[in-house]
DNA sequence: CGGATTTGACCTGCGC
DNA sequence: GCGCAGGTCAAATCCG
């Protein structure tokens, strides 16, 4: 424990390092706009008003991006409208929703990718028109969290998001609280299938179905479906930026069955063609080539004969490349044309939950970061810097250097970071991340510590209903946050598992940022507490 | 004792 | 209409 301690300390001086000269650069470049902005008088004077405005916002649109406000309102106009609107509620549904509205700055920094809106090209125009566009909507909880719900009725229904992911825990922490209601063994896989049901909110129509793998028992198969009709925790926005970012891609139209899509962080995929939806960057591949060995398209990953369903594929264990990959299944009866008609529907994200975790979303190892969050440029330069951080760790993970999920090796941070800069694949695979973890800080500075972190309820943690699920931003609160409770699958992973965390590579980890184990209800002299300071 | 889980029964959609 | 499979219900059971 005492060497990978050190080890750990040597690694984080690296990262810092990285992240330091990433963060001078990044300044260079906001000082560098902020000066072309000052000359381009009316634009620019627009541009920074709404700089400034949105400063205080963080309202999460993927790939929906805002240049008039006229458009905005007559936007909100037809929301409002349509709220009672079923017909619009029905088509693709999410099942977790992240409305991110990167500012529109964010063509002056590393937000950018976030909210690029190449993806509507191909989609209808009402459904540009039905899209939650980016509400101007001063980041308070409250009305956060309104926006979030009214938003959420308009997105579509019945598209599945299923995530892959290596995990023990008898299923992933996604943040929200979920109740079995049903199990099942289903055909083509010995192992049962699960069901459960969003217990946040007691009218909620959002399930999901957890499977184990067959091929690989390690595998966790969760399906999402549904879309949630109250705020999210921040833990499942962050999961929800990620599931939605691929169901976006599936309601885009903009691939065809039997494709895998690749979310690719790094320059892998030599045959793939650039995809650009919502902001996040694909690589369409040939689905014969990259598609994992298990990946049986009627199996168990799209239960459903009649629901398209996307799959995330985290395990990194795809046949070509160790990338993690959005792959799309969709029914072989599926009509192209109804994906398009429910593409008119809005694919919005809302990450507005204000008792908020910050989570990381992916193989996660969580990052350090501890400085506190400031408003505006500074809270979204350090998330910028939080999700490059984060994705900077899954990329070396997904490298392979990261074997058995334990260590940064100095020459290999070098060689990554130069490959991180170089690669034009890069901010494709930043967005995500940053969409995570932006959303995940939606509520910086008002968050509250909670006790459990995980939201099953067959966790062997008993959360009653109404016990919502309530998580400190640990890096708000950078050093007075007890820990040590289960936060669903990565901890119960790591508490299985004995201090020396042989954790596999491309493990899930719902974890935040700085603090893995954040409650308030355990304080814990217990070895978790040198996991985590070793995964910290 | 209250709430979550289990599990067999039941419902529904689809293909033949 | 029938059988099959996925999905859901709800009584029984478990658990803290």
């Amino acid at each position: 424990m005492g060497e990978v301690r050190e080890e750990n300390q040597r690694l984080k001086m690296y990262l810092d390092r990285a992240m330091k000269d990433y963060q001078k650069l990044q300044m260079q470049f906001y000082d560098t706009v902020k000066q072309e902005a000052k000359l381009s008088p009316p634009a620019a004077h627009a541009d920074n008003q709404s700089e400034t405005e949105e400063s205080e916002l963080i309202s999460l649109s993927l790939g929906r991006s805002s240049s008039d406000q006229s458009k905005k309102e007559e936007k909100m106009k037809i929301l409002s409208k349509d709220t009672d609107n079923e017909e619009l509620k029905k088509g693709l549904t999410l099942a977790l929703d992240c409305k991110f509205e990167a500012s529109k700055t964010s063509h002056s920094g590393s937000m950018q990718i976030i909210s690029t809106d190449d993806s509507s090209e191909d989609q209808p125009k009402e459904e540009t028109d039905e899209t939650c566009r980016p509400n101007k909507i001063p980041k308070t909880m409250v009305s956060i969290g309104e926006d979030e719900v009214s938003q959420q009725h308009h997105v579509v229904k019945k598209a599945r998001v299923s995530v892959r992911a290596r995990c023990d825990a008898p299923t992933m922490n996604d943040g929200c609280q979920w109740r079995k209601y049903g199990q099942k063994i289903a055909k083509g896989n010995p192992c049962p299938r699960a069901y459960y049901r969003c217990t946040v909110a007691p009218s909620c129509p959002v399930r999901k179905q957890v499977q184990r793998c067959f091929e690989d028992m390690s595998i966790l198969i969760t399906t999402y479906e549904g879309t949630h009709n109250h705020p999210l925790p921040l833990a499942a926005t962050a999961i929800a930026s990620t599931t939605s970012a691929a169901a976006s891609m599936l309601i885009s139209g903009s691939t065809t069955s039997g494709q895998v899509l690749h979310l690719s962080p790094i320059s892998s995929a030599a045959t793939s063609t650039p995809t650009s939806l919502n902001g996040l960057n694909f690589y369409l591949s040939d689905n014969s080539r990259l598609r994992p060995p298990y990946y049986l398209p009627n199996s168990s990953i799209a239960p459903s004969h009649s629901c398209p369903t996307i799959t995330l594929d985290l395990t990194g264990s795809s046949s070509s490349s160790s990338q993690p990959h959005f792959s799309r299944i969709l029914p072989s009866n599926f009509n192209p044309q109804s994906q398009t008609l429910m593409s008119s529907t809005n694919l919005s994200f809302s990450s507005s939950e204000t008792n908020s975790m910050p989570v990381s979303w992916g193989n996660g190892i969580l990052n350090s970061t501890t400085q506190p969050y400031n408003k505006n440029y500074a809270t979204h330069f350090n998330l910028a810097r939080q999700a490059e951080e984060n994705f900077y760790k899954n990329y070396m993970k997904k490298n392979g250097n990261m074997v058995n999920g334990q260590q940064y090796l100095p020459d290999t941070i070098a060689a990554a970071t130069k490959a991180i800069t170089s690669d034009p694949n890069f901010q494709s695979a930043l967005a995500a991340a940053l969409t995570s973890i932006i959303s995940s800080n939606n509520g910086i500075g008002s968050n509250v510590v909670h006790g459990n972190q995980s939201g099953e309820t067959n966790f062997g943690q008993k959360m009653r209903l109404g016990e919502q699920t309530q998580v400190i931003n640990s890096a708000a609160y950078p050093s007075s946050t007890p820990k040590g409770s289960n936060i669903g699958c990565a901890s119960s992973y790591l508490n299985n598992r004995p201090a020396s965390t042989n954790s596999q590579p491309g493990s899930l980890v719902f974890l935040p940022p700085s603090l893995p184990f954040a409650t308030s209800k355990s304080s814990s002299s217990s070895p978790s507490d040198h996991r985590e300071a070793h995964i910290n």
